[in-house]
This record gives structure tokens, C-alpha cells and sequence, in this order.
DNA sequence: AGCGGTTGGTTGAAAATCGAAACTAACTAC
DNA sequence: GTAGTTAGTTTCGATTTTCAACCAACCGCT
């Protein structure tokens, strides 16, 4: 397991945590309802230990908890926390992006609205506005936190 | 170097190319601007040989393309290509992610909406009933390419 | 009670990958 | 000619991952 030297930047803190070759795989499966120990490995492949390890790893982050489903034999789930549901966005963005670039634009999973049964977008949103927000009007800068030298960039 | 043995997921596709623990990283550091071998190599500790495998994998790949940017010595740095580009929402909801569930709501970089100047939030988005979408209301289904025997699924 | 099957693991050895340091090459500046 | 910078490559020991076997708790059936 890795170890959390203190590092300032958000997206590295993250990493650390679910950027391994493997968690954010079985996130999708948690995602798609996959939620026992023996479909997660079948499924991905992953050797027994490794997820073992893994879901251990998100439990103790808080990312998934585990509940059983039947008494007698206990049985668990692995079920996503409000902390891990909020990863989605992540989620969605990669496959997004992996449809339009790595899957020459078919989208073998899609993500949909389910009062209206349409596809869903990811979207910068502005919570005070209340409005999607484009590219175009987006700014970043240093937050609150330390930061490592970089000036005010537009992306 | 992985192999690709066809899978049918775009997240595991997106994954089998840059879910690694360093691209990532890597990629932040060309969207902040780091694009020269030696300053990403310090910045974030990674080994050299890693660093030329993973550079190398990227221009492959056709995230990154290595430009000379001074002749005599020729010397290179990296850019992201327009399909590097694309991967901002997915950095963008990583951050925005670890911001709020790692770093105890620190936002080291914040990315900003222009008129207002809040925080911006990465949101699903329903393009047909033009609202966000929360978690809750949405499923999964096989889109129009080959599926792996999941059902509908919520989320 | 005994047997086969399922679930959710653990253990251990072999193979793959990683990391740190040393080394190289091409050039600049003094 | 000496030192420094950039962008690597090579080597080798340490760490991780994989693969396969094993295990334990329980079920349902006879």
C-alpha cells in the first residue's frame, strides 16, 4: 500500500488513492451493479488477493462500504458511499473521452437519464449561477491551498 | 508496455492507456504547462526510465506530441494534442473530486466561472430536459456497440 | 451424517514491473 | 579544458502482480 507523503495537489492525492491499474476498474463495476467479491473478479480478471486488497483500500478511504445481503451464510456487498458516488463524474468524463478517441466514437456503455431516457453529457456547472457553464468562460487559479508555481491558465 | 486484447468498456480502454500511477500525473503536469522532460521528471519524482516509457506510450497513443523547441542542442518538449486536450473534464472531475473528499474541501487550483467568479462543479447534464442530473437518476444500458452481458443497471 | 457446490477469501512462488544510481551523449558557457 | 544542462539508457536489487492452490463457512440434497 502506498504511503501519503503530504503532497498539495488534489489530483495527486486522488491518485494515490484510486489511480492504480485496477480500482478505478472496479469502481465501474460498483457503478454498473457489480457488486460481489466473486463478479468483480470474474468480470475484470483481477487476481483474488489484488482485489481483496483493493476493496479494502476503498473501504478504509470510505469510498465503498460493505454490507451484508443474506445471514447465514453472511454474505457482503460492496456498495458505493456518497463519497464514492460522487467519483461518477470522473467516470463518465474518462469514458466519454475514451468513446470519442479510443473506441472510434461508439459508446459501448452509455449513461442515461432516466426520466427521459437520453444520454448524458458532462458539464462544468456553476452551483451559484445555476447554468452550465462553457469552456470558453472558464478561468482556473490557485485556490486556497499552496501551490506549485504555475500562474493563471486558461484551459 | 500492456497489451489491448480487444476490450469492449471505453473506460477500460481509457484506462488500458493512461490509468496507470503516473500519466495521470504527467498529463496534469503538461496542462499546468511543466512540458520538459527534467521539470516533470522533478516535479514529480518519477523514475527517468518511467518517465521516457510513459512519454513515449502518450506520443504513441497521439495524447502528446514531442516538439523541438530550440535547435543546437535540439531540444524537445512535450505537448498535448488535441485529444490530450480532451482529457480535461476527466483531470477536471479528479480534482474537483479529491478537492472535496481528500484534501477537507481545500482546492489547491480551483477553476473558476468567468461571469461570477465561483468554483465551478463538473456535473452530469441532461441535454434533452436541460437540468443536472444527480447520481440517483441515472442508469446504465449497452450503447450501440458490443456489450458484456450486463443488463440495465442503476446507478 | 456425508457429499458436492458456492462464496469470499488466504498463502506462496514465479514473473513482471519499478526505483535509484550510475553512465552516456550532445551541446553551451566560461 | 572544465563544469554544467538536458534528455535520456543501462543495470540491478526491491517491490508488486499474477497464478494456482488451498481453506473455511455455509447451503441443499440425500
Amino acid at each position: 500500500m502506498r504511503t501519503q507523503p503530504a503532497v498539495e495537489c488534489s489530483i495527486q492525492r486522488t491518485l494515490d488513492l484510486i489511480g492504480d491499474r485496477w480500482t478505478l476498474l472496479i469502481l465501474r463495476d460498483l457503478f454498473r451493479g457489480v457488486r460481489r467479491f466473486s463478479r468483480i473478479q470474474e468480470d475484470l480478471g483481477i487476481a483474488k488477493n489484488l482485489l481483496t486488497d483493493r476493496l479494502g483500500t476503498l473501504v478504509d478511504a470510505g469510498i465503498v462500504e460493505k454490507v451484508p445481503y443474506q445471514e447465514r451464510p453472511v454474505r457482503h456487498e460492496y456498495r458505493l458511499t456518497e463519497k464514492g458516488r460522487a467519483l461518477s463524474p470522473s467516470l463518465l468524463a474518462l469514458m466519454r473521452w475514451g468513446d470519442r478517441y479510443v473506441s472510434g466514437g461508439l459508446a459501448p456503455t452509455e449513461l442515461v437519464h432516466d426520466e427521459c431516457g437520453t444520454r448524458l453529457e458532462l458539464q462544468p456547472w456553476c452551483t451559484t449561477c445555476n447554468v452550465p457553464v462553457a469552456p470558453t468562460d472558464i478561468s482556473s487559479r490557485p485556490g486556497p491551498g499552496r501551490h506549485l508555481g504555475t500562474e493563471e491558465t486558461r484551459v
